[in-house]
DNA sequence: AATTGTACCTGTCAGC
DNA sequence: TGCTGACAGGTACAAT
């Protein structure tokens, strides 16, 4: 479900309502989230600590707690957090609720129940597998041009592929990936290497400019994606190629192709995209 | 070493 | 109406 500019919104979201409060309780209905530790010894460590701070890199949210500990948290694909009452109904699928101060909840919701939360020593966060890997963040100053120049040099896989893999650059999930290459005009199944300078500058452009026009519209709605408020996000009524398979490019007019690349929906223009 | 395919799980939607 | 199969904002691990 969210990529780099949904998981950026929740964390806003979350941010005013959840920073200095502490859990009262932990509620397991489903543990299947829970990779580490066992989910007793989660529930345990949890109850009593207060929310501190919260960070995202790449998809991953970044909980830091009192005691030292950091709850790491990736959505998958159907991930949601709800900030809500006590006395509003429990919605299916609702795996884990922190019970907070003032009868306030933070539940995770998870229907496809892929999510995962690590909660470990702050000082072992650097260790995580996953997000040990991330490359650079895409809209700090880790990620410049020529890095990303240098990272598709000599590579035969196609640009899309790249895109998608986190150890490149973090953040960039299915959606996005198609909408950067419609920006920079690149078709997807481009050897990396291939890749002309005036390319790669589009490319290094589009990334930018596409990640941060989709933290201005608070993310994309297609189906599942909310905030921390269940707040619809925007982006869905900007996209120029995801989703649009059959209908007219808006820049030359011809058909948006849908295929599939490496199991993947795959969306571009035959046209505007060389 | 680098890339691709498969598994994980539930819900939805198109086609019969 | 069902039923069936394909597909869905992702990643870990197995297989090439």
């Amino acid at each position: 479900m969210p990529e780099l500019p949904e998981v950026e919104t929740i964390k806003n979201s979350l941010i005013p309502t959840i920073i200095g409060q502490k859990i009262n309780q932990v509620i397991i209905n489903y543990n299947g989230n829970i990779r580490q530790p066992e989910p007793l010894v989660f529930q345990k460590l949890l109850e009593g600590k207060v929310f501190l701070d919260l960070q995202r890199r790449g998809k991953y949210l970044l909980f830091f707690l009192s005691g030292d500990l950091a709850m790491v948290v990736h959505l998958r694909m159907t991930g949601q957090f709800h900030y809500l009452k006590r006395k509003e109904p429990i919605k299916k699928h609702t795996h884990l609720i922190f019970c907070l101060s003032h009868k306030n909840e933070l539940r995770y919701v998870d229907p496809r129940k892929f999510g995962t939360f690590d909660l470990i020593p702050q000082a072992d966060l650097h260790t995580l597998k996953g997000l040990k890997d991330l490359g650079p963040e895409p809209l700090s100053s880790d990620f410049t041009s020529t890095g990303l120049k240098e990272a598709l040099q000599n590579k035969k896989r196609p640009i899309k592929s790249l895109l998608l893999d986190q150890k490149i650059i973090a953040g960039i999930g299915n959606i996005y990936a198609d909408e950067i290459l419609f920006h920079a005009q690149i078709h997807p199944e481009t050897n990396c290497g291939k890749l002309t300078h005036e390319q790669i500058q589009r490319l290094y452009q589009g990334i930018v400019q596409v990640l941060t026009l989709g933290i201005t519209h608070r993310g994309t709605s297609i189906r599942d994606y909310v905030d921390g408020e269940q707040e619809q996000g925007g982006f869905q009524n900007f996209l120029q190629v995801y989703g649009r398979g059959g209908e007219p490019c808006s820049r030359c007019g011809a058909v948006i192709i849908k295929g599939k690349m490496m199991g993947r929906g795959t969306h571009y223009c035959s046209i505007c995209q060389q």
